[in-house]
Order: structure tokens, then sequence, then C-alpha cells
DNA sequence: TGGACATCTCAGTCCTTGCTGACACATTCG
DNA sequence: CGAATGTGTCAGCAAGGACTGAGATGTCCA
């Protein structure tokens, strides 16, 4: 199911183009391993920075550095466990997510 | 509405890594705005390079490398107009769109 | 209070990647 | 055919980003 071509020769130069700012931040940041990892895993409930780095198989300080990021643009945030206040559990802000889902759903929609 | 912690002290190590070598792959092509904007203008219907060229300031070459990536993968197809062979057109592959966007939307939704 | 543990910060290093410039190729038109 | 135009390819360069190592901060427990 193919759209028929322009019949036109010349091409169309008042072509314009498509803001995607917001969807290529959050692609962006969707783009490394380690980061769309955390955000999967978050998607089931919050997980401290520890769970997380073993799961992944990777360091706590490079997590900590990709959390960093996450944090920064606001798609998720650090929250204090109440029974033990060592472990730095975290959270998805959804709306934040939702909005990041929306802006890519823009351009591939 | 924020969901409870878990009220474990030692943290769960046996949670596992998600697979999102897809979403990521997918994001990473979407991180760039260049590529981006080719995919959202792709949206509306076919165009040919030098449209796009023009509308996002940059250069033939420099898209014909971002084609280029996005053919690779498979997002997108080049196609030969019918009365003027001199003009590529470009159209999107709609199911590996679709796969792409249910991809990451694994990860985010 | 001191030690162990969990996390954060940051500078340095290395690798990836986007852009450019030059050239090749294909198509159209005079 | 030869010139003009549109696109593709590729090496090289430069900027950006991920990972590391060391040190600092904060919390729990003996």
């Amino acid at each position: 199911m193919r759209a028929d071509l322009p019949v036109v020769v010349q091409p169309r130069l008042n072509l314009e183009a498509p803001d995607v700012a917001e969807a290529a931040a959050a692609a962006s940041l969707l783009g490394d391993r380690v980061r769309a990892s955390i955000l999967r895993m978050l998607r089931d409930g919050p997980h401290c920075v520890c769970e997380m780095a073993a799961a992944l198989g990777e360091r706590e300080n490079n997590l900590s550095n990709h959390l960093a990021k996450l944090r920064e643009t606001g798609l998720v945030r650090a929250i204090r466990h109440e029974s033990n206040g060592r472990f730095q559990y975290y959270e998805r802000d959804e709306t934040a997510v939702a909005r990041a889902l929306a802006a890519i759903q823009d351009v591939l929609g």
C-alpha cells in the first residue's frame, strides 16, 4: 500500500522543517542501552542503584552518572527508603515519561 | 500517586536485565535531529532528497548519509519518480516504523 | 565514634558519530 | 555527446558522550 508520488516534476521547496526537538532529546536519552534498561526496569516500580547496577553488570558510579542525566531531564526522581536511608531508590516520573513517549509518537506514529 | 517502596531492607539482587536492544537501536536513530525530522516529514508522504535538505537547511550529501542509515535499518526505502528519474524519492516502511515504535513503547509505556 | 557501605561528583581518557570536502555515478536536456 | 543537476560514497576531522578512577558525602551498625 504505497502512497502515490507527487505528479510534479519540480521538487516542492515549500516543505517546512518539523519541530522534533523534544522527540530527539527524549530519543537521545533512550538511545543508550543502560538508560533504556533503567527506564524499563523502573516501569515495574522503584529500584535502588545497587539493584540496577548488579542486574546490568555495570559499576555503581557509572549507573549514577546515567541516573543523573535522567534526573536532570525529569524522567526519574530519587526517593529515600524509609527504613533504610542508605539505599537510594529511584522511580519514574510518569508524567514526564508520557510526554516523552508522546513526542516520539508524533514523529513515528 | 507513588508506588509503595519495597519493605525489604536488603536490596533485591535477583533483578534481571531487560532486553532493550531493539528499542535502544531505534531510539539511537531517532536521537539525531536530522533523522527525526526525516521520519516526521515522511509521515505525510514521500519526499525527495533535495526537498528535505532545503527544508532542514542541510547539504544534500549530509542528508544522503542519514538516509543511508535509515535505509540500512529498513525504516525507509528509496523509490524512483516515474516522470523524472533524476529525483530520488524516499518513503517510510510503515511496518518497520511500527515495530520501532512498539519497541520504544515497551520501554516507556 | 569509627568502620563499612551506598551513592555522588568530576576530571581524564577513549571511542563513537555527525559533518565536510572531494569525487564518482546516474539522469535529463540542449 | 557534453553540460548541468541530483544523489551516493568515503576518508578525515572535530565535537560529543560513555566509562573509569579517585575522592567526597551521607547513612547505618558495632
